[in-house]
DNA sequence: ACCTGAACACCGTTCAAGT
DNA sequence: ACCTGAACACCGTTCAAGT
């Protein structure tokens, strides 16, 4: 990690307290290395790591050096999120069954938010990505709706019960339970009954006829 | 508002900067006046005047009285959800028709969360109430369910596949769209979808015969 | 038991420098 | 353009008093 230029002062960085440039000199850092320290951050201190306070600490520069490569923090948070769904593999909208497709494209992206459940909660506050891979992934489940006859409002309404239910899914599987009696439930049985109401949902966006 | 004890320094109490009280003297504080003072901070300034500080300042009091009442701020939003789940009047769970019952009850909460915008992003967040408001709902979906013969883990999955639904469509429904395309969608339409995708989810959870 | 004063250890962000 | 120093306006929470 933390590859990149910038690392001539090595390691002990990121611990200590005092001032090592005097303002003018370069820390070296990209708008790409401050995404991967965040990744850090979060993998290792959890969502409170992700503090621009700390995370300047980490990258061994001023709080305020974060904002030559970042607008803010929800800048710094959106990037992160979209950038995680690059994870998601969509297959050809035009093969193969829309149905099926728009399944893949689902549990793939449940898949992928239960490998990042530190970013699930930032997901689900901020009801999604707006990003571009967002975007990409919202046009191939669109195209792959229109392909089985659903479009304007219908298919709009569609994509967004989906992610809804694909993100609240994800919350409640990474999450504590709410109550005792739903630790009983096992990963394994959570993700069949995503599954399972996945498809529940398709039955009804396909219009009452199963299809398979 | 404000109702209670307390009254005598009368308005300009939230607003001022100095000292009334040394310390000894009692404000007139108690756990009701903090709930009704937080759901007033929270519908006249949102999410952000629902700090401890700024509760503190609107109930003329400093900061730390407030954990005489409350034990922290977790409590405090905790109480505030159970709280407003008193609004959902659950149908007896020995009559009717129980797919109905349960339908009446996911209709009603997710009436109550439009009703309170600001504070659906933190039953999100949450996921859910932990309360004995919402244990007893969900002990009245579960009387339900085991009327339809869905007991045991079956039925726990059901209810926490409602609960989520209900969740997160509330928090798509008052939250800014994510997409420009999604603000065609008028409030009216979220609701017939909400409706609708409910019924999905319960012919699924009903077993595939949709019974109505 | 209920409250204040003061403090601790934090936040995000901005502004004015320096090279 | 990229960074530091310093500051502003905040946080939640705790501890030691006072009555």
């Amino acid at each position: 990690m933390a590859s990149g230029p910038g690392e001539r002062r090595g390691a002990g960085e990121a611990g200590g307290a005092g001032a090592r440039r005097t303002p003018g000199q370069r820390a070296g850092l990209t708008r790409e290395a401050v995404l991967a320290g965040a990744r850090a951050a979060l993998a290792q201190d959890g969502i409170e790591g992700l503090s621009m306070r700390r995370l300047a600490r980490r990258l061994g520069v001023a709080p305020n050096a974060l904002y030559s490569h970042v607008a803010d923090r929800d800048d710094l948070v959106d990037a992160l999120l979209d950038d995680t769904l690059n994870e998601v593999r969509a297959p050809d909208p035009r093969r193969g069954d829309w149905r099926a497709g728009i399944e893949t494209i689902m549990r793939r992206t449940y898949a992928v938010l239960l490998a990042h459940p530190d970013l699930v909660p930032l997901y689900v506050a901020r009801r999604g990505a707006r990003g571009p891979r967002a975007v990409a992934l919202g046009e191939a489940m669109l195209a792959m709706l229109a392909r089985g006859g659903i479009e304007g409002d219908p298919a709009v309404e569609a994509t967004r019960t989906l992610i809804v239910h694909a993100i609240g899914f994800a919350a409640f599987a990474t999450g504590a339970p709410l109550q005792p009696a739903e630790s009983t439930l096992t990963p394994k049985a959570l993700q069949d009954l995503f599954a399972r109401s996945l498809s529940w949902l398709l039955d009804g966006i396909a219009g009452g006829h199963p299809m398979r």
